[in-house]
DNA sequence: GTCATATTTAGTTGATTAGCTAAATGAATA
DNA sequence: TATTCATTTAGCTAATCAACTAAATATGAC
């Protein structure tokens, strides 16, 4: 794993937004971080692809959902993590996904994506 | 400055190694950057405009030459630098540099310069 | 002023990348 | 088994970016 992969992982604000979502919400499936970014689903998967292989999230599949969370295996990274989540915490930027996270965990991933094919999420 | 833009200016590693070297030496000019890379001058200048821009480097003009040192204001990234500094140290593919920055810095910018238009360095 | 020289800016090219849609894969269920 | 549905892969497009050359800018020397 070159140094460069590693930043050029983070180098893309959609995936700092998935990131930043882990900081908050520890797992979330491909489904509700498509929700979180309004991308379609095979724009997400490629960012999650990305961001594991560069080895900040780690993926367990369960059935048919796939949940992500921060990787814990390399110490190294846990503290460039680390670094990053005092500056997302500080940058306002980042807000707006607290409101949607809300309402993205309030319900299960099933009746989520009911609500995606209805264009409306959990009202 | 968004993060994003703070991580993409690491992410490349004729970036990292302009970093690297700057975590050796302190302080170098523009020539001995270009030496280092061995990239046009226009390519370096551009390397150098994203780093100063994202806020890593400071840059200093001295008569027709210009030098670039680490900058020193933002406590944060200041904090980051440091973690790259452990990283780059860890990180064996920048030994070559090394070898190459002693050479670079045996010799005054001048000297340095006319040794370059005759394609070989101080020697 | 004129020339030489260090660096930056402008403009071009080829490679990479983020986004999309459509097709493929994998897993649960009727 | 066939169907449904979540996710990934493949293939495309537009935008970004690193590299180059040539032209412009800026500074010191003559």
């Amino acid at each position: 794993m070159s140094l460069a992969k590693t930043f050029k992982a983070l180098g893309d604000r959609n995936r700092l937004r998935v990131v930043h979502a882990l900081f908050k919400k520890k797992e979330l499936c491909a489904c509700q971080l498509i929700e979180l970014l309004e991308v379609s689903g095979a724009t997400a998967s490629r960012h999650m692809s990305i961001l594991v292989d560069a080895g900040f999230l780690q993926s367990r599949k369960e059935g048919r959902w796939v949940h992500y969370r921060l990787a814990e295996e390399s110490p190294e990274l846990k503290k460039l993590l680390k670094w990053l989540e005092v500056q997302v915490e500080i940058d306002p930027s980042f807000d707006e996904d607290l409101a949607k996270l809300k309402v993205i965990t309030s319900c299960e991933p099933d009746e989520l994506r009911r609500k995606q094919r209805e264009l409306t999420c959990c009202s």
